[in-house]
DNA sequence: CTTGACTCCGTACCTGGGTCCGGGGTGTAT
DNA sequence: ATACACCCCGGACCCAGGTACGGAGTCAAG
């Protein structure tokens, strides 16, 4: 059954580490394309599936939602759209997490700057850490 | 009404640039303060919500779930804690902050590398961002 | 003292991103 | 031919984080 026809929800699900619930997911989303269906209705999915798939898990860790996925996969399928689309699209992403890095560092800064000031002793009145969080 | 007695809901909600059902729901999570009530149980709240409900947004957006912040916020909250204890929580959302500066890094890196592939000039097909996104 | 805006509460509903369930049909190895 | 793994589908459920609904009470202006 594997080979030539295609291969199996499980197979894919098993290559591209995901469960075969998330592919049919995808399928309803509109994210991964309908594959045949076997004389039996069984999904056969082409080779190339497995790198749909990956993509999508790819670009959702690098901060994209599977609208903003649906969206770039969108854009592939018009060829009339540009390149300058695509990137824009990313050069938005790019700023948000630069954005959220910022904000990070600078929270980060001001807890270690806080948890400086305590030297771990004593009771919790008059607790340097507290007073500091009280305050911002 | 406005003023001594302290804030309407519907003042915070403004002020602090969320809904009043939002308020309600932090209220509920335990999240927010349960502020006074006024005679004919309206919720008083002191100014300092505004900020409260501030320090809760924006430290949301930065990836913190309300469960993690509401574990900041127990920091200030815990009365039977000694400094030491207060010092330790503040030093594992410290490494937690950094972890998500990690990550965030890795994620802006990988963006960044692959839109710096494309000039932004063509069309779609052959685009480099998708193509790298596509194939690693 | 009426009107319109505001508040109360409980409950239901929504989005995002899945995950599981159950009753059925297949595919295949023994 | 029987067992057992796999697949089908619709729908329920999960968590997080809210939003909306609706009937009832309250407030402030005119």
């Amino acid at each position: 059954m594997t080979g030539v026809n295609g291969l199996t929800i499980g197979e894919v699900a098993k290559q591209a580490e995901v469960n075969i619930e998330t592919l049919r997911y995808y399928e309803r989303r509109g994210i991964l394309p309908k594959p045949p269906r076997s004389r039996t209705n069984y999904r056969r999915y082409p080779e190339t599936a497995i790198q749909q798939v990956r993509f999508i898990k790819r670009t959702q860790r690098l901060g994209f939602s599977l609208n903003e996925i649906s969206d770039l996969l969108f854009l592939r399928k018009n060829p009339q759209t540009s390149r300058a689309a695509v990137k824009a699209r990313a050069e938005v992403k790019l700023e948000d997490i630069e954005a959220k890095i910022q904000h990070l560092t600078e929270m980060r800064d001001a807890l270690a700057h806080v948890t400086a000031l305590c030297d771990g002793k004593g009771p919790i009145d008059g607790c340097p850490i507290l007073h500091a969080l009280e305050g911002e």
